[in-house]
DNA sequence: TAGGACTCAACC
DNA sequence: GTTGAGTCCTAT
C-alpha cells in the first residue's frame, strides 16, 4: 500500500498520512509537499511506524503533491531529530524545521546573474574608476558584489560599465562548487604535544566509530592548529567535517587560519547567510560536496551527506545554548549527532565546562591536554585590584593601579585591553529631579543608554527610543543621570586620562559585519590601536602580539544575580580574556579589579589556580544537586494577559507531582517577569539523576488544559535562569 | 443587514 | 500554525 508517514513541518500537527501517487517513490527521509486543507505544507517522509498518529481509512488519504529534488534526510539525522524533540521536550517538527534550514533553503532560483569584462575597447575617453576596474577584472567573473570589491569602485561604477557595453551579465548556476580544502596544502610544524594528540584523533577518524574527546588546552597552545590535522585526515577519506564556532564573530580569524592551513575558505553557516547563499550551502552540504563547514550552532542540524568528525570549538561557550524556539544545547547534541553518525567528537576549551569535564572522569570522553603555550609565550600574571581599597573617583570605574598600567602600556607603544561586559555607556538613566527610571515598555528591564547611536534601548526586545531633553515624568529638563558603566563609558573616560590614545570600542554594536570586524582586526594588529575596550566578544579569538595588558573593569559583574553557572562563566570569560595577553614575545600583565577578592573563583583566578576552582565549584554543584550531579529544568509559562498568566501558573502548579526524586519550586514571577510583551511565570524543576525528568515534565504539562493565550516553554538544562 | 471581532475545530 | 465556518454584536 502506498501509504507514508510524514513528519509535517508544522509544530502543532506533526503525523499525517497521505498517499503516493503510482509510480512516485519517496524513501524514508525524502523531503515532500503536501496539500493541507486549503493550503500546502512542506514534510518529510518518516520511517514507517516511528511516529505515533491517528490510522486513517486508506480512500480518506490525499494524495503527495511532490517530491522535492533533493537527497533524502539520512537516517542517523532522522534519529538525531527525534532524540533531540525527546530530550528537549520540543514538537518535532520544530526540530526537524532546523535541518531543512525553514525550508527556505529548498527552493527559489536555479541561476544567478554574474558579470565579466566584454573585452570591448572603451568609446572615447575612460574616467579613473572605470579604467582601475578594467584592470582588476581582468579574467574575474562575479556577482556585482563581489566585482566590486574586487575593483574597489562602487556598484554605480559597474553598473554604468555594464551600460556602456564594457561588462555583461552571464548567467550561472546559482549552486557553484565551493573552492577545494587541500589538507596537504600546509603542513604546519607542531610541538610533539601537539603531534600526539593530533595523532590520536587521526586515528579515530580513520576507525569511524562513535569516540568524544575533550580537548583541553590553555589559551595559546595550539587547539585549532591540533584539530587541524584530523580536518585534514577526513578530507582525505573524502569525508565531511563541521566545526561549529560559538560566534560568528569569531569566524574572521578562523577563517585566514584555517585557509592558511588548507588553502581555500570553508563553507560558512549561520544564521544570516542570504537566501541564495544559504541555499547553495544547504545544497552542498546535502549532496557531500562540501568539505568543511564552519558555522553557528544552526549547523548542527544540516543533513551532511557523509559526515566523518565533528568540532566543537569554545565548547564551554553558553551561545551554544539557544535560548529561543527549540531550547537545545549544541555542544551536547553535537556528542549525539557522533553517537548517531558512528564518527569522533571533539569538544575543544581552555576552560571546560563542569559537565565535560564529569564525562571525561567518568570514562566517557577520552580528555586529551595541550599544556604549554604553543611557541614558548609565557602566561600572564595576574593581579588583583580590591576596589573596597583603591577606590575610583565619582563617576570613574578605573582604579590607579589600571591607569597606572594603562600609562605605562602606552609609553612603551604596546598594547591594552580593558574587558568589561556590558555594551553601552550606562546601564540605567534616571532623573535627579523626581528619580524616574527608564523602563522598556514591553520588559521588566532598564533601557541602556547608547551614546554613540543617541539612544535608549532595551537589549531584551530591541526596544530603542532617542534620548529624550526632558524627563518623561516631571517634565524637568537637564536632569537625566547616566547610572553605571558601559563600555562606552569607559572609552569616554580613557579618552578623558588620555587624550592622545587610540582607542577602539569592540562589541557587538561596533562590529556588526564580518567587514567592520576585519577592518578592527587589522587595525588592532597593525597597532593602529592602543587601548581596546570590549565586551565578551574580544575575549577569545583574536591574537594582538603587541597586547600586554588586559583589565578586567569589574569582575563582579557576572556574579550577580546567583544563577547557577555564574561562577563557571566569570572563571572563563576572564580566563579567556587574560588569555589575550602576552601572546608575543613580551610578558602579558592581567588586572583584575572586584570588590570581592576573597570570593573563591576570583583567588582561583588570581593564584592561576584552575583546579582549585574546579573542586570547589564540584563540591558546590554536588551539594545543590545541579548538573552533572543532578539535573535542572525550567518551566515558562507566559502570556500577554497578567492574569491568564498568573492562573495558568496556579493550575499547573495544583497538580504538581509529587515524587521523592523531583523537586518542584514555584510558582513564581520569572526574574524577567515581562518579557516581549508578555507576562512570565515560572517553575523550577531539580530532579535525581535516577529521575526520568523528561517523562515527569510531559506528564505534567499534558495533564493541563490552558487558555489559548498561554505558552508554555520547557528548558532543560536551562543556562539562563531569566 | 453588512461587516467586524471573536471562537472553534479540522487539517491526513 | 492556519484557515474557514459559525456566532454574536454593532453601526448604519
Amino acid at each position: 500500500m502506498n501509504r507514508v508517514r510524514l513528519l509535517v513541518l508544522n509544530a502543532a500537527l506533526g503525523a499525517l498520512d497521505y498517499r503516493l501517487p503510482e509510480g512516485v517513490s519517496a524513501p524514508a527521509g525524502s523531503v515532500v509537499i503536501a496539500p493541507l486543507g486549503p493550503r500546502k505544507v512542506m514534510g518529510i517522509v518518516w520511517d514507517a511506524g516511528s511516529l505515533p498518529g491517528d490510522e486513517i481509512a486508506f480512500e480518506r488519504l490525499r494524495p503527495i503533491t511532490e517530491v522535492v529534488l533533493v537527497p533524502p534526510l539520512p537516517a542517523p539525522l532522522r534519529r538525531l531529530i527525534e532524540w533531540t524533540a525527546d530530550y528537549y521536550c520540543a514538537p518535532l517538527a520544530s526540530v526537524a524545521r532546523m535541518a531543512l534550514a525553514s525550508g527556505g533553503a529548498l527552493g527559489g532560483p536555479a541561476t544567478m546573474t554574474e558579470y565579466r569584462l566584454t573585452g570591448a575597447e572603451a568609446a572615447g575617453r575612460l574616467t579613473a574608476q572605470r579604467k582601475t576596474a578594467m584592470e582588476k577584472l581582468a579574467r574575474q567573473q562575479g556577482t556585482m558584489r563581489e566585482l566590486a570589491a574586487l575593483a574597489g569602485v562602487s556598484e554605480g561604477v559597474l553598473r554604468g560599465m555594464a551600460g556602456a557595453g564594457l561588462i555583461e551579465p552571464v548567467s550561472v548556476a546559482i549552486d557553484r562548487p565551493y573552492p577545494r580544502a587541500d589538507p596537504d596544502f600546509h603542513q604546519p610544524g607542531l610541538s610533539p604535544e601537539q603531534g600526539a594528540v593530533a595523532g590520536q584523533f587521526v586515528a579515530a577518524v580513520k576507525a569511524q566509530a562513535f569516540a568524544p574527546f575533550l580537548l583541553d588546552g590553555v589559551t595559546g597552545s595550539g587547539k585549532t592548529e591540533t584539530y587541524f590535522e584530523p580536518v585534514a585526515a577526513a578530507i582525505r577519506a573524502g569525508r565531511q567535517v563541521l566545526v561549529l564556532l560559538p560566534e560568528i564573530a569569531l569566524t574572521e580569524n578562523f577563517l585566514a587560519r584555517f585557509t592558511a592551513r588548507f588553502g581555500a575558505a570553508p563553507v560558512l553557516w549561520h544564521s544570516s547567510l542570504r537566501s541564495t547563499e544559504r541555499r547553495r550551502a544547504w545544497r552542498a552540504i546535502a549532496d557531500g560536496s562540501a568539505q568543511v563547514v564552519v558555522g553557528a550552532r544552526s549547523a548542527l542540524f544540516l543533513p551532511y551527506a557523509n559526515l566523518g568528525l565533528i568540532v566543537v570549538d569554545e565548547a564551554h561557550e553558553i551561545s551554544f545554548k539557544q535560548d529561543d524556539g527549540v531550547r537545545y544545547n549544541a555542544r551536547d547534541v553535537a556528542v549525539m549527532r557522533a553517537r548517531f553518525e558512528s564518527i569522533p567528537v571533539i569538544l575543544a576549551s581552555a576552560t571546560p565546562a563542569l559537565e565535560s569535564l564529569h564525562m571525561a572522569s567518568q570514562g566517557i570522553y577520552t580528555k586529551l591536554d595541550l599544556p604549554s603555550r604553543y611557541g614558548g609565550a609565557s602566561l600572564p600574571a595576574v593581579k588583583l585590584v580590591n576596589l573596597t581599597e583603591e577606590k575610583p573617583g565619582s563617576g570613574r570605574w578605573l582604579a590607579g593601579p589600571l591607569v597606572e598600567g594603562l600609562r605605562d602600556r602606552l609609553a612603551r607603544a604596546e598594547q591594552s585591553l580593558l574587558f568589561l561586559n556590558r555594551r553601552g555607556y550606562a546601564p540605567l538613566t534616571l532623573c535627579r529631579n523626581c528619580g524616574h527610571r527608564f523602563k522598556c515598555p514591553s520588559c521588566s528591564a532598564w533601557l541602556v543608554e547608547h551614546r554613540l547611536s543617541a539612544r535608549l534601548a532595551c537589549h531584551h526586545c530591541g526596544f530603542e527610543t532617542r534620548v529624550p531633553e526632558a524627563c518623561p515624568e516631571c517634565g524637568e529638563s537637564d536632569c537625566l543621570v547616566a547610572c553605571g558603566p558601559g563600555v562606552e563609558r569607559i572609552a569616554a573616560e580613557v579618552a578623558d586620562l588620555f587624550p592622545d590614545a587610540r582607542v577602539a570600542v569592540a562589541t557587538s554594536d561596533t562590529l556588526n559585519t564580518p567587514e567592520r570586524a576585519a577592518e578592527f582586526i587589522a587595525m588592532a594588529e597593525g597597532r593602529a590601536i592602543d587601548i581596546i575596550i570590549g565586551t565578551q566578544l574580544v575575549t577569545k579569538g583574536f591574537h594582538f602580539p603587541d597586547l600586554t595588558l588586559v583589565g578586567v573593569v569589574d569582575a563582579d559583574l557576572g556574579l550577580e544575580g546567583g544563577d547557577l553557572r555564574a561562577g563557571e562563566r566569570t572563571f572563563s570569560q576572564i580566563a579567556q580574556v587574560a588569555g589575550r595577553a602576552g601572546r608575543g614575545a613580551k610578558p602579558g600583565e592581567v588586572l583584575i579589579q572586584t570588590r570581592h577578592p576573597d570570593a573563591p573563583v576570583i583567588a582561583a583566578l588570581a593564584d592561576g589556580d584552575r583546579d582549585a576552582f574546579y573542586a570547589a565549584e564540584t563540591a558546590g554543584r554536588r551539594d545543590a544537586g545541579a548538573p552533572p550531579f543532578g539535573r535542572w529544568a525550567a518551566i515558562i509559562l507566559s502570556s500577554e494577559d497578567e492574569r491568564e498568566a498568573r492562573e495558568a501558573a496556579v493550575r499547573l502548579g495544583d497538580v504538581r507531582p509529587r515524587l521523592a526524586d523531583v523537586q518542584i519550586l514555584g510558582p513564581a514571577p520569572a526574574p524577567l517577569a515581562l518579557l516581549r510583551g508578555r507576562y512570565r511565570y515560572r517553575f523550577l524543576v531539580n530532579a535525581k539523576r535516577s529521575a526520568n525528568l523528561q517523562a515527569c515534565l510531559r506528564d505534567w504539562i499534558a495533564g493541563v488544559q490552558f487558555a489559548p493565550g498561554v505558552r508554555v516553554g520547557v528548558d532543560i538544562d536551562p543556562y539562563s535562569f531569566v
